[in-house]
DNA sequence: TGACTTTGACTACAACTGTGGTACAAATTG
DNA sequence: CAATTTGTACCACAGTTGTAGTCAAAGTCA
C-alpha cells in the first residue's frame, strides 16, 4: 500500500518524533500547511488503515507511532521515482540532480568523497547488464 | 497540470519519437505493459486534454506530438520529488541514491568528474541560506 | 459490396486523494 | 453543573487515476 503526498507530510512529522498525539501532529503541521485539523485527522486515520501508523490508546486520545520505517519508505519511493522517470538508471538520475542544482562546494566535496568510498566497494565490473536506454 | 504515472509512460514513448499515431504508441507499449489498447487511447486523450500532447489530423487518425518538453517535465517531477521526500535537500537526495545503489566504477568515475566540473562553477559560498532540516 | 477492423468520441466505474463536515462522548472550565 | 472544547468515528464529495466498454464513422479485405 502506498502513502500519498499529503499523508507523507504527516508521516514526516511522526518520524521526526514519536509517539505523537493528533494535536501534536496538527500543531507541527500548522507551521507549514494550511490544513484544517479535520483534514489531518482524516490523514492520520487513513495512515492507520494503511498500517503505516499504529496507535495506542492513552486515556481519551491516541498516541500515534510509525509502523513503517522512514528509511524503507524513502527507499521505496526513491526506487519507484527512479524507475518511472529515469527508467531505473540511477546514474542518470544523480547526474540530473547534480546538473540541475547549485550545490555548495561543501556539499560537492562530501559527495565526491562518498563516491570515492563507493568506488572501493564497487564491483570491478565496468558494465552493467541490460539497462535499456 | 500534472502527468500521472500511467500517462508518463505514454509520454516517454512519444518523446522517444514524434509524431506517433495511437497505433504506434500502442505497439511500443505492448512490449513493456499489459494494457488494453483502449486504456492507451484514453491516456492519449487525457494527455491532449491536459495539453501535454497535441495532435494533427491525418486522414482518419491522429498524429500525436508532445506539447511539453521532456526536460521540463523531468525537471518538475524531480523538483517535487526532492521537495517531498528530502525536504528539498538535493545533496541528501544524491547521497541517498549513491548509497543505496550499486554503480559501476565507470559510472562513479563519470559522476566524480561531473562533480569536479560543478565545483568550478559552484559559488564560493560554503553555506546555503535557510534549508530546513 | 458486405463483413470485419480501426479509430476517435463519449461513457463507466471503482479506488484513491484532498478536503472537510456531523455526531456524539469525554474532558475541561467558568 | 452547564457550556465549551477536544477527541474519535463515520460520512461526504468532487477530482484524479487506472482500466476499460459502447457507438458510430471510416477503412480494409475477401
Amino acid at each position: 500500500m502506498q502513502i500519498s503526498d499529503a499523508e507523507w507530510d504527516v508521516m514526516r512529522v511522526i518520524w521526526e518524533e514519536e509517539p505523537r498525539t493528533a494535536a501534536d501532529v496538527i500543531a507541527a503541521l500548522k507551521e507549514t500547511h494550511d490544513w484544517n485539523h479535520r483534514t489531518i485527522r482524516t490523514l492520520l486515520a487513513r495512515l492507520v488503515e494503511k498500517q503505516a501508523l499504529s496507535y495506542e490508546v492513552d486515556g481519551s486520545r491516541y498516541l500515534y507511532r510509525s509502523a513503517v520505517k522512514e528509511k524503507d519508505c524513502i527507499q521505496q519511493r526513491g526506487q519507484s521515482f527512479a524507475a518511472k522517470v529515469f527508467g531505473g538508471d540511477v546514474s542518470a538520475l544523480v547526474a540530473h540532480f547534480v546538473h540541475d542544482n547549485q550545490l555548495t562546494s561543501e556539499e560537492i566535496a562530501e559527495l565526491s568523497q562518498l563516491l570515492e568510498e563507493k568506488s572501493k566497494t564497487a564491483g570491478q565490473n565496468t558494465k552493467k547488464r541490460g539497462k535499456r536506454k
